[in-house]
DNA sequence: GCGGATAGTCGAAGCGCTTCGACAATTTCA
DNA sequence: TGAAATTGTCGAAGCGCTTCGACTATCCGC
């Protein structure tokens, strides 16, 4: 750097000033530096500048345990984040799940390595948060905890979501859904996804006039099949399944065909919070309500630098709906038409008084 | 750092010899340190380390472009280098795709942020790798070009791989089996799994004394619904077929389905180089040889960490076998065995001559 | 009992930047 | 027309560590 200031003929701190605008330089002696850089091929040190100026530049995502994760599992979501980072000239530092231990977290915070962090996977009472809070770290949250207060999240808008879906089911003329959640446990230990869809299940069917039945359920085919089953022989009359369960996806459409039934013909799904490369992979396509991980991870991402660049901030927050996107697995149950004798099927699914 | 040098009673410099273990230092004064250090709840500062040892004890990612991406697609490998790194000391930042100009890469690697990276989704002749050579930049590979000479790599043995699962439907009795692998213009771009796997069926298929047919194949369903319907017709006498290509699974049992055929009784299926995530997607759950995520990130981190931390550095490599995993999409061919007069089926699948 | 290792410690000089206060030169406004 | 504000630049003081050379005290072998 010195090199380049003695090249251009100016102080090191003009090449400072030149370099981050942090200071007003004419714009000859702009030039002269840049050629100077260029002409020697300098590149500034990361590691000086975020010494001197205390800003690394650099953020952590907090990143899930992927066996006990329930939630996004796309590859996307982090390299979307670190695009999105790069793009604000930080870099993104992946913060394992071993560091979710709050004396853990906390000593990493404390060594200055990284401005700020973006939790991933929020509980309503998340001791990381907490932590964070405590110590004033600067973070952002993909998902939410119970008090978001003060707090800048980027999150599902589950209610949205779920009222989307159970609408185009209700207008399929389906009048009794089923909704198969994710486990019981992830339930009680408040994790959002599942406690809001669970809620917001039951709003949306109260909105849209139909009736309901849900079921948590563990992520694994064969529990799929079980509680389908089960779902099933409760209630009669479910011609439709709404499931934010992936991996139990095959076991709900085993227990489906072991009925004769055909999907869509007989029988309508839908995969909340899902993906299209979830939906292709099985026959036929399944009709997903899509996580907007793209846009999620840019959210979270933004919310933080927003939050480090900003003096006063006001934290903000943004809730992204899934994507419906209608392929194969939903459609008027015709089984349901057929039974109740012989009558014409009209648009829209009514069926008239005989 | 001060204070907690006067609190013990000795120099700033023993401080850091303590904590480094650099020059020895007496039991005696390293206990004082230390709890002089935990009173004042002190933390080094990373960036100061860094910018004094010259050695920031941050590793890049450089990671594939999912879309483009042909490899691994799974999480849990980022994860699992991102808890690698951390094991030995280390932070993992993430370098996404647009950093694969070698301009861009350059400019970052020359910032002093990261004392290496690992790249992955080498092709066979890969400017990256190119580029990192000429300017003497610490790396290592996931995957591996042409040229390894001098260079550390993990990969995937996709010879043992391959020999592996031909084997297996070989010993099936299976006389016939085709193998569908990813696109032609992967091929053509010299990525490295593509042209391995394709060399290596061929290889496979005369050791194993069975005829092969192979064929590219897109990475979608429709695709691979196409070209097994070629496959299938002309080679009336396929029995089983091994895809590297998950996106085209859907395509290909629709395929097979559609000739009224039954998997595992009428066709067997394998897909090489997939996940138990993938496998379990499926009904019947597939017989997938599945790749060792975990182990090639851990070994791609290891490489790297030891480049950098040996002296004289013999740069080692490893190559991890897919692990064959026997689900419900693989058995003997019964309708072979019906259709050619109804012969009694003998151990191992073998007919005699009648 | 003496030369030479070795263990244990200290002070000071950086690492490559940012940033503060100062200052000259220029512009602005009453 | 002069005081005040603005623009553009400089020198120097750090940021919080590592590391080098030097120094003292102890220990070994012969």
């Amino acid at each position: 750097m010195l090199d380049v200031a003695k090249r251009a003929n100016v102080a090191l701190s003009t090449v400072s000033y030149a370099l981050n605008n942090t200071r007003p330089v004419s714009e000859e002696t702009r030039q002269r530096i840049f050629k100077a850089m260029e002409e020697l091929g300098y590149r500034p040190h990361a590691m000086a500048r975020g010494l001197a100026s205390k800003r690394s530049r650099i953020i952590a995502l907090l990143f899930p345990n992927p066996e006990r994760g329930l939630g996004i599992t796309e590859l996307e979501f982090v390299t979307n984040a670190a695009d999105t980072a790069r793009e604000n000239g930080y870099n993104l530092v992946l913060w394992p799940s071993e560091m979710h231990d709050p004396e853990e977290l906390r000593l990493f915070a404390q060594q200055g390595l990284v401005d700020g962090v973006i939790v991933m996977e929020v509980r309503l009472n998340d001791e990381r948060i907490n932590l964070l809070r405590e110590i004033d770290f600067p973070f952002s949250m993909i998902g939410r905890c119970a008090d978001t207060d003060g707090l800048g999240y980027a999150d599902i808008d589950f209610k949205h979501t779920m009222l989307e879906t159970v609408n185009y089911l209700a207008g399929l003329g389906h009048k009794t859904i089923a909704f198969l959640n994710q486990s019981q446990s992830a339930f009680d230990n408040g994790y959002g996804p599942v406690v809001r869809t669970e809620a917001e299940f039951k709003h949306a069917i109260r909105v849209a006039g139909v009736e309901g039945i849900s079921s948590f359920c563990r992520p694994a085919p064969h529990t799929g099949y079980e509680v389908t089953n089960k779902l099933l022989t409760e209630c009669p009359g479910l011609t439709a399944l709404i499931t934010m369960n992936e991996r139990a996806v095959p076991g709900i459409m085993q227990a489906i065909a072991e009925r004769d039934w055909h999907v869509p013909d007989d029988f309508s799904l839908v995969v909340i919070v899902s993906s299209a490369r979830m939906a292709e992979m099985m026959t036929p396509a399944l009709t997903t309500s899509d996580i907007q991980v793209a846009e999620l991870s840019r959210l979270g991402v933004e919310l933080l630098i927003q939050q480090l660049e900003a003096e006063e901030h006001e934290p903000l927050h943004e809730l992204v709906a899934c994507k419906l996107v209608v392929r194969g697995s939903t459609g008027p149950c015709l089984r349901v038409l057929k039974e109740s004798s012989s009558t014409p099927v009209v648009a829209g699914g009514k069926i008239p008084e005989a």
